[in-house]
DNA sequence: TTGAATTTGAAACAGCCGTTTGAAACGTGC
DNA sequence: GCACGTTTCAAACGGCTGTTTCAAATTCAA
């Protein structure tokens, strides 16, 4: 083995303990589950992280760091391009973990767990380390409303941006599987997406006047 | 004094099953909390309907007994009024349950649960009896979309309708806590009914061009 | 090669889970 | 008052949870 052998545990525990959060979310998720996928012993887990609280927040922090990555979108882009291109960009980026479902959309299922029921490692998280799809959306979202708009209706209008994909993140089963059988390939994507681009286009230009 | 019948504690059992359930979804639901707070023993759930299973498969029934009871709309009704008319009213009676939170929001939050990992209990619920939300919003999609368009399409659609209450029933805490504070009261509700309407309207109406 | 540090492993720990048990307590008809 | 079916209760069951323990294995430096 190149690496040193206890980094691969790390990395094999790291990778399949996303899997199994995505799948369970942090509750119902076992540690033994993911060490049996990851080959190795229970207490590694408590070896190489301290808990299952602390892997948790290392894959939460691989998770954004992940999203931040593949981000159609950064601070300065918001404002370069128009505002139904922003929309259409943000809503892109939040279908586009469709495609490659056990790559980016476990981590965008972790987060879907997070906002029905937070746990307290989350809370802390977002606590310390603000989400930048957060400020994306507001950002896009007052370039929509009035110029003193009250913070109510700027985060109202935030949350309803950034959860316009998430239905069809927590259907994605229903949708590719009977009686539907919807092939989720790089066509239907796109469709979806600049459906889903246009109608978001449409709702926050009716905010605007 | 009135001594209390096997009535009130199967009553007691629903009521406050309905409540945990909301909090935790089926599985960290815990058999224990419910009795606790029903005052009564962890034995009386399995006496009176047969465990925890058939107790969450009768509060199922409850939900969607009280949800079409207090529904706005029916399927007269529907195809009655104007289709923009239809989308408002039915985002009104999506959203209507966050002034009582504590009494008909739970079973959206029981059914917000669902979609995220739906139970064996719940998939055999539907499986037998269709809810009556799925059926409006279909009815009211197609009002919108082209006369022969997709089956994709449409459930697409629909899907969107669904949601488009869905992230302010999760983020109720998010909303009415700080650091936000905001009042649930009737005429925030009265708003963000019409402003979701209108968006949901100018949303739909782009996807009939 | 040797010795210390790192990493892995099987087993056991305490705690919560849903369910079962069997004996009390209860209301009710005789 | 008695007996009977109904309802409640505390206790215990087996199973799963995250974590701990400590010995064995492995790695790496001297």
């Amino acid at each position: 083995m190149i690496v040193k052998p206890a980094e691969f545990t790390r990395q094999a525990l790291l990778d399949h303990a996303t899997d199994v959060f995505a799948e369970n979310g942090f509750d119902r998720a076992a540690v033994r589950e993911i060490t049996r996928r990851a080959a190795t012993n229970q207490a590694a887990i408590n070896y190489h992280f301290g808990g299952k609280e602390a892997l948790y927040r290392e894959v939460l922090q691989l998770a954004v760091a992940k999203l931040t990555e593949l981000s159609l979108l950064d601070e300065d882009k918001i404002e370069r391009v128009s505002r139904d291109e922003a929309v259409c960009l943000f809503i892109r980026q939040q279908v586009a973990p469709l495609l490659k479902h056990g790559q980016i959309g476990r981590y965008l299922r972790i987060f879907a767990w997070e906002t029905l029921a937070p746990t307290p490692v989350y809370r802390d998280f977002i606590a310390s380390e603000k989400l930048p799809i957060l400020d994306q959306a507001e950002k896009i979202v007052c370039r929509f409303l009035p110029a003193g708009a009250a913070r109510a209706d700027i985060t109202v209008a935030t949350i309803w941006l950034t959860q316009q994909a998430a239905p069809f993140i927590r259907h994605y089963d229903a949708l590719s599987k009977p009686p539907l059988n919807l092939q989720m390939d790089e066509l239907f994507i796109d469709r979806l997406a600049a459906d889903l681009g246009r109608m978001a286009v449409a709702a926050l230009s009716v905010r605007a006047a």
